[in-house]
DNA sequence: TTGATATGGTTCGATGTCGTACTAATATGA
DNA sequence: TCATATTAGTACGACATCGAACCATATCAA
């Protein structure tokens, strides 16, 4: 492996660790004190894709471990924007659900990210944000299968 | 700005910053014990770019609060792998050089990630990651000019 | 020159992240 | 059935990250 294709790697992680934490930073100024880009996360993910998960697949849908995943959660509770209930197929389980509050933090959250947002699509437009998807992706997926 | 947009940007961001993760996870695992990315990331840095830089500089270019960039290199000093002398030009400064050790362990750890790198390689041909470059750089840029 | 302001760096404290070890419940297999 | 192994979730501890406050030096302006 030729050291120019190495350091393409690296700068690849590179980049992207840095828009990570710059996207972060920048999202987690317009949220309330006390919540980060996570609850905001999983939040928007039982409304989008599905209500009523677990804990775990919340943890592997966002790739991290599942005491991270705890962590978020009791926040989340703590704020009364998600509910946990017994999981009735498994007594070890749990099952999460979005509240009443939660839905409207949510949509409070996107509202209060609008603007910024916007600037960012008037700078760096959604084609070329389009175009990077599919390949982001499959990096994602490759890197997932890559630590079994 | 139109939902669908809207949630380009959310999902872009999301696929990164997983990807930041488990990028950094797989790293972390080949460096040893009390070593974690930024100290790799920063002696790359002084190797590839230009040793004797100031601390300042060198959190900028990471794009990293500069309190982030002490515990770093203090990290760094600890282990030997660089050196930090007074700026002469400023007495308030510093600049930080890297020392044989750290050229040997940058090496090593290099030599460490090389078998992953490769397997990566076998699943994500470089001219995908090549074409993906140049639009992260665009967002990375724009990302920052922003937060003036 | 000198007072005000800005800049480089560190200390300190708060918090997010995650690995280890544990408990409870479920699945497996002889 | 019953012992064993797995799995869901949590408690705890270690540590990286980063903002606020601080000191020393440098810059600027009057």
């Amino acid at each position: 492996m030729p050291d120019k294709i190495t350091g393409l790697y690296f700068e690849l992680f590179n980049e992207i660790g840095i828009i990570g934490q710059l996207s972060r930073a920048m999202f987690e100024a317009r949220l309330p004190e006390g919540l980060v880009l996570p609850h905001f996360s999983v939040l928007n993910h039982l409304v989008r894709v599905s209500d009523g998960r677990t804990p775990l697949e919340l943890a592997t849908a966002f790739q991290q471990p599942k005491t991270s995943m705890t962590h978020t959660l009791a926040g989340l509770e703590r704020h009364g924007f998600v509910r946990m209930v017994p999981n009735p197929k498994d007594k070890r389980s749990k099952l999460v659900f979005i509240t009443d509050a939660g839905c409207q933090f949510r949509e409070e959250a996107i509202a209060a990210l609008a603007p910024d947002v916007a600037k960012l699509a008037d700078l760096v437009p959604s084609e070329h944000v389009a175009g990077l998807l599919p390949g982001l992706r499959e990096l994602r997926e490759e890197l997932d299968r890559m630590r079994d």
